[in-house]
DNA sequence: GGTTCCGTACTCGGATAGTTGTTGTCCGAGTAATGAGGG
DNA sequence: CCCTCATTACTCGGACAACAACTATCCGAGTACGGAACC
């Protein structure tokens, strides 16, 4: 089991955002400088970002990205599944009803499986923790050199 | 992020084998057999339990695999662990001392990132849940004809 | 008849291909600035 | 001098390869049973 690094790049995005979130939309090459990202594969990320209501992209010449709702109101969460898919890690393939669950009646299996209501719920643990967690939390967290060291980078680094 | 089909095999198994537990060693063909599971692929994955020390190999003819320990101090996370490796889900690259966070001062990464510690108590949540949940608690939930059923459908496709 | 030995069949163990998902890259559609031209 | 408009350069968006991980498989090492030969 293993978690994209798409992830860890959508993050460290989000919060550079919202330190610059008063300056005009950040383009792709720009936020991929901050973090010395491949540009190019930042920017798919940025877009499924986008697809989920996360970020807000304006095209054309200066052009970019911005966030589409304070940091307050957008969990991890909101960005873990927009990165790695909604689809559940565990996905149960109904095992138990093969070979010998072939022969149990057919309303025994109303109930769900034991395995993965186990593993549901511990899943359900994970998004819970994640869900409680937003990004103004992380930026409250953040050391106090950080917001000024990246305006001072985005600025220097500027066209 | 997804997870291996392994772990619901895995435990399918071993919950199995704890039915079957007074018998002799049981072979990877007979515990593919309980689940219509592909017999050799399914052997790959049982040996991961063994080295992990969960399950007990016995090798020659009527050799096989059964529980290494009791059914009630073997723990969800010591199976996912055991079949999906011990590394964690999310990983941090430390992008944050990377582009503009290298012009930062060294002991200012003393503390770890705020990203990944966030991640980090999410899979412990995650990790927490599923040691709280061992295999006899498993088997307590399981409807009661199930293990009736795995040893009717073993003796009757045995030897 | 009992014992020893050998052949055989069966099982685990690790090394070897095929397939799906993730990573990385490229080209086209769209937009705002920019400069020239005209009023 | 101000307005209009075509040109241009830049950015997002989705389609196209390269790599890695997971899935699936095959062959070798080891062991217990079964039978035959011998005592």
């Amino acid at each position: 089991m293993r978690m994209g690094e798409g992830v860890e790049w959508g993050l460290h995005c989000c919060l550079a955002l919202a330190w610059l979130e008063d300056e005009a939309p950040v383009p792709t090459g720009r936020l991929a400088g901050l973090f010395e990202l491949p540009p190019v594969y930042l920017k798919k990320q940025l877009q499924a970002l986008v697809r989920a209501g996360i970020l807000q992209s304006v095209p054309g010449v200066r052009g970019g990205f911005r966030l589409a709702r304070a940091p307050a109101e957008i969990t991890l969460m909101d960005v873990v599944a927009a990165v790695e898919g909604p689809s559940e890690a565990f996905r149960c393939a109904e095992i138990r009803q093969k070979g010998a669950g072939a022969e149990a009646s057919a309303r025994e299996f109303a109930r769900p499986c034991g395995v993965a209501t186990a593993m549901r719920r511990a899943e359900l643990a994970w998004r819970r923790e994640l869900a409680g967690q937003t990004l103004a939390d992380l930026l409250a967290e953040a050391p106090p050199g950080a917001p000024g060291r990246i305006r001072r980078h985005y600025e220097r680094h500027g066209a």
